[in-house]
DNA sequence: AATCCGGGGCC
DNA sequence: GGCCCAGGATT
């Protein structure tokens, strides 16, 4: 079947024209001055699910701050999860982290050229896996994601529903084909490019398009039917109460989250799900939780943050406690400047925001 | 195969 | 408000 689809494509022209308008017209970004392995992986890890915009600050501070491999290794993970804090998706970091030490501890610090070797690494998947082999070194590897299988479904009308497994695994075979053998890692750099800035979600560029010759989905008008997804269910709503708890030094009562879940081992003012405990009954479930006695003052704000799968919408609240020390070994006890060098989600950066 | 896991920007 | 984004781990 894929030989089906790549019928009457013309695979030789396809890349000649796509690599020409890559070379030409190629995004200056700061993982594109060099093709060692170390940086390739930490750019791909980061702009998984992520906008290269984002990521570009996120990417400078980071090699800024482990500019090699061993200096990311030796680093504690709560320094790596600040330098990440607002990217989003922490389990990257922490799993990127932990990958590292293993490539220290296994491949001599040198980050393995195989798909294998690769793959067995936390947080590197078919996609991070093909991206690395190609762009770092070279191989013909397909590195499938939703940009590719945007540009190739238009381009050879595929319908398949690109949010199933199956279609994914479709369009890994179709790009193992059609990827350019002498040059792959331009060639799967120019897909990216072109579904970032042509070949776009909603209106993409059809009539500026380097290689519209090419493409199906316009000789027949189809390219804004393309590609076919199912929607993504609706997120849950959480109402929450966050306590921000001062003792009478001034200082502050946070919580370090579990380190598993979400937002795993980042900090936080604490929260109180309003829908199993009342107002009035939050200082007897927070004693009963943490050991430390408080007193409820008033109700300084409110905001809604929105996650991919749900919606916290939080209460901000102020309490009191008497304690300088704690027992509870999630809590701890800081002052502002304290605070500000441990890694918080973006929701409770804000509800910290109203502190200064 | 379905669910979990952030955040920002666009329309 | 819905949808998108250079996905992977877990169940």
């Amino acid at each position: 079947m894929i030989k089906d689809i790549l019928q009457n494509f013309n695979i030789e022209a396809f890349q000649k024209e796509i690599l020409n308008w890559y070379q030409e017209n190629k995004r200056a970004l700061p993982w594109r001055e060099t093709s060692d392995p170390y940086y390739i992986w930490i750019s791909e890890i980061m702009l998984q699910q992520t906008k290269v915009d984002t990521v570009i600050p996120y990417f400078n501070r980071f090699i800024d701050k482990y500019p090699d491999l061993y200096s990311l290794a030796n680093a504690p993970e709560e320094e790596v999860l600040k330098v990440w804090e607002g990217l989003g998706f922490y389990s990257r970091a922490r799993n990127l982290h932990t990958a590292v030490r293993e490539v220290v501890e296994n491949y001599d610090g040198k980050v393995p050229d195989t798909k294998d070797e690769l793959g067995k690494l936390k947080g590197v998947g078919p996609y991070t896996q093909g991206a690395i082999l190609s762009i770092a070194f070279n191989q013909p590897e397909p590195a499938v994601d939703g940009n590719v299988m945007r540009v190739f479904s238009r381009l050879l009308l595929i319908n398949d529903d690109i949010a199933r497994a199956r279609t994914k695994k479709y369009f890994e075979q179709i790009v193992a084909e059609v990827i350019s053998k002498e040059d792959p890692s331009s060639f799967n750099q120019a897909i990216m490019d072109l579904g970032a800035t042509i070949c776009t979600p909603k209106s993409p560029a059809c009539l500026i398009c380097p290689v519209q010759e090419h493409c199906r989905a316009f000789e027949v008008g189809a390219q804004a039917e393309l590609p076919v997804k199912t929607k993504a269910k609706k997120q849950k709503s959480i109402h929450y109460a966050a306590l921000i708890i001062r003792n009478q030094e001034g200082k502050y009562l946070i919580e370090k989250r579990p380190e598993e879940g979400l937002l795993a081992n980042m900090y936080q003012f604490p929260m109180v799900p309003l829908e199993e405990v009342k107002l009035e009954d939050i200082p007897a479930w927070f004693y009963k939780k943490y050991g430390v006695q408080l007193q409820m003052g008033v109700q300084s704000g409110d905001l809604k943050h929105v996650f991919s799968h749900l919606i916290w919408n939080i209460d901000i609240h102020s309490a009191e406690v008497n304690d300088t020390e704690v027992k509870d070994s999630s809590l701890r006890i800081v002052d502002l400047e304290e605070m500000k060098n441990l890694p918080f989600p973006v929701s409770h950066l804000r509800i910290r925001k109203g502190l200064e």
